[in-house]
DNA sequence: AGGTTTATTGACGGTTCGTCAGGAAATGCC
DNA sequence: GGCATTTCCTGACGAACCGTCAATAAACCT
């Protein structure tokens, strides 16, 4: 199985890699408008047609960077998922995730959006687009699991009409949503909000207050479990972040805050 | 003050709305990319020297387009906090405005998103991006003061840590965050969503639950209450989106469902 | 009418995308 | 190694688009 490469094809291959490599410094310094292809070809030492034998397009360059991360955040979900406790902790280890994900690769959504919103789907490799899709289908699945973890152990009671689905989806919304603002408020002078992060993960504790799944935030200081999943899930990643626990980022805990202060 | 216009000068005031409404027709139908100068010129019956004697650049006509309907949005938000009934009452119509705008110019934020993502602020006229950013603070103006009216009446009783930015906020992000993922599952083969919009609504609510905001989804109808709002509010323009009360598109109202079914 | 200001034009330079004919290099075969 | 074949690489090229500007036309004023 293991076929020894030719020099050529590793060539071929590391080449590969390095404009990859060159494309993702250039998105997250510059944006996806300075991902050029003939930056990309000077900058690995070849011709432009020697690019678009690798990338079919500049969409199709972008999409590939774009998977590269995607899987990274889908194993960073599918590690959080791991993380012990009721599943409602688990649920908010995988927030802890995508903060982390979204700290690391903070061009991953903006570049999403660019690609998707700017081209055609005819101009993405259609195996790099099925890969995409299936990353974000891996996310949806973890939370689907431990949504319906929750409901198997009767920490979740869905209300009549409600859905698995519509838990995720609603997360999922909060979280690009906010990602959004992030992004957005780049651009202008007085942003609406200062700092989105600390906002979005209280909001999602509110959120999963309103199905009322236990135990709520008024009864377990998710604040604190987040800090741990950061600790013992992602010690590595949350260093490279800033988020480690030594109190780098502020960690949105109104819970925590006030049973602290029932404590006082 | 009234001053009567030159025939020259109301030739020229014409033309910008007709440059405006053909950038919209083409932004709605066939995307930002498709928006190009001389495509506008040639649409209009001018030069493109002309075009730029209106607009500075590209991003500032796209820009331009979207001040006119974030102003349309900003006023539907108004209206609907008009909305007689209590706060949360009111709260719902606003998402029912926000709802609305989104099925009268499904453009609006995927543009917003591509001129924000793909441009440099200094190339839009200072006067139009301060207009835009105007439009977003009477939008947050109109939510921000149904919470306070909340808060004074005692509907809502924030929990400490809990903030009232913080509220208008999480609504914010989810709605669009839902929009976005409508925008971007246009590309996909295999939607991760069949239908966002409904789902969305039901979220909105579990959101406010989450808070406590009084009466909850359990206790009242806010399915209903998004049908009155679209049938007293915007008859009009609910006609114009297919949304009007015969029918049409599905109302998510899963506290309605449960509600009737301890009725039945 | 004639001079002055303002508006309009379209050719032009610059940038980027994606292509392709022709040349270079690797590979396979004896 | 020598040679034929395949595969890969190159950079010039056409096309699309942006934004500019000198020359021209129209509008305005007295």
């Amino acid at each position: 199985m293991v076929r020894p490469l030719s020099p050529k094809q590793q060539e071929i291959r590391d080449r590969e890699a390095r404009i990859l490599d060159e494309a993702q410094t250039v998105l997250l310094a510059r944006g996806a408008g300075a991902v050029t292809m003939d930056r990309m070809a000077t900058a690995v030492g070849v011709s432009k047609g020697t690019v678009y034998q690798h990338f079919s397009s500049k969409e199709d360059l972008l999409a590939a960077v774009l998977l590269r991360s995607a899987d990274i955040r889908a194993r960073l979900f599918e590690r959080a998922a791991s993380f012990p406790g009721q599943s409602r902790e688990r649920m908010s280890a995988v927030g802890a995730a995508a903060e982390l994900f979204f700290a690391l690769y903070p061009q991953h959504e903006q570049a999403e959006r660019a690609i998707k919103a700017a081209s055609i789907a005819e101009k993405i490799d259609a195996g790099r687009a099925a890969g995409l899709e299936a990353c974000t289908f891996r996310c949806f699945g973890v939370a689907t699991r431990i949504v319906r973890d929750a409901i198997a152990s009767g920490d979740l009671v869905l209300a009549p009409g409600q859905t698995v689905e519509q838990v995720c989806v609603g997360l999922w919304n909060l979280y690009t949503g906010a990602f959004l603002m992030r992004d957005l408020e780049n651009f202008i002078d007085e942003p609406v909000v200062t700092d989105p992060m600390p906002i979005l993960m209280a909001n999602a504790q509110v959120f999963l207050d309103g199905f009322g799944w236990q135990p709520l935030s008024s009864a377990h200081d998710y604040g604190e479990t987040h800090q741990r999943v950061l600790n013992e899930i992602f010690p590595d990643e949350a260093g490279l972040a800033g988020l480690d626990a030594a109190g780098g980022m502020a960690v949105a805990s109104p819970a925590g805050a006030a049973r602290r202060s029932h404590l006082d």
